[in-house]
DNA sequence: GATTTAATTTACTTATTAGTAAGTATATTA
DNA sequence: TAATATACTTACTAATAAGTAAATTAAATC
């Protein structure tokens, strides 16, 4: 592999940072160019167009998603553990410099992103939205956590109280997103 | 009155749309003059920069939350109704063709706005998470709603998730928003 | 070492953006 | 009705955006 698509790599990992900071229509290839020390042009050989950069973005995200949930090591962890997991992903984003999640980001910014970039994301947040449900309703039938009502929809309340979240850390502090984590255990009642 | 001010306001109530349809960075005053069926430079006239009609939408958005919150006719309402006045306005945003609300959308954009936009929006937020932790103690207290940990954090946790499901709802379906406002009063054990 | 492929720069284009200055029409008021 | 604000339009500017074509350099392969 050597030294080549090393500029492709820094790109993709500049924009995912960009992306989740400002924003898709906030970001130009100029943020990406001067940082990395090259040109615009530069950014166009790898990816024509940016919505091509876009695209890859939010499939890489989707892949390191796809690949964590089913390895083999982490299916066998027990439910608590991969609930902290999924949490230390969005805990991530908060430390650096208070990144929103990619799927809130994109959802926010949804009606004005090319056709390709919606179906790539809403093919990830169902994926996490089915994971979670699944995680849950596992975690009631062994006896380690409660909630009322269906895991789905327990799912869906923790994802967007996680993604809202890491947005309103911004504007209220960042202790606020581990008060929502505490609360979500709370309301769980998770046993260790 | 009269006519005067007329464009106005229909200027500040398209631009409220829009930000919660397209978030501040994508929108432009061309699709306020367009739709309006104005020139650009109109606007300019009673909004000179952008940031000064972004400023008086935040504005706006918290005079009306706070004259209604302050109104002797909602103060004296009971928990639960109060509660759901919230929702309601989330559920608004939800049937006007999926806007977020206005927190979670200029959250995502926040590092890139004018500092006066940021500090609008910060004030916003700080008296909506007050006014809820402050109607869920009264809540528990009176025994009407219950719930584990401090009520600050249970309203942060209600407000984030509020926040969010507008945004997923776009990626998943409305239903969605639905199945947590139930699940958030599941979570409440709310006796109406 | 020559050739081919990959990676990048230089130098553009076209479109869109916020914003301005000067002039014009429409009300309102003296 | 003349004077005066108010509410615009016309016609710009300057900056930034994404994207392209052609030339150039660097790297890998034959």
């Amino acid at each position: 592999m050597s030294i080549r698509q090393a500029t492709r790599r820094k790109i993709l990992e500049l924009g995912e940072d960009l992306m989740q900071k400002r924003g898709f229509n906030a970001f130009s290839y100029h943020h990406i160019s001067s940082e990395l020390g090259i040109k615009n042009a530069a950014i166009h050989y790898h990816f024509p167009s940016k919505e091509s950069l876009g695209r890859q973005i939010i499939k890489n995200t989707h892949e390191r998603f796809s690949k964590w949930i089913s390895h083999p090591e982490h299916r066998v962890l027990p439910v608590a553990e991969q609930l902290d997991w999924l949490i230390k992903i969005y805990q991530y984003n908060l430390e650096k410099e208070n990144r929103v999640c990619l799927i809130g980001s994109l959802a926010t910014d949804y009606y004005t992103l090319p056709l390709s970039m919606q179906a790539g994301i809403r093919k990830l947040s169902a994926d996490v939205q089915n994971w979670l449900a699944q995680l849950l309703e596992g975690g009631r039938q062994q006896g380690v956590l409660s909630f009322e009502g269906k895991s789905r929809d327990k799912a869906l309340t923790i994802l967007t109280s996680l993604a809202g979240s890491l947005q309103l850390a911004r504007l209220l502090g960042n202790e606020m997103f581990h008060k929502v984590v505490e609360q979500i255990h709370l309301d769980l009642k998770l046993t260790y």
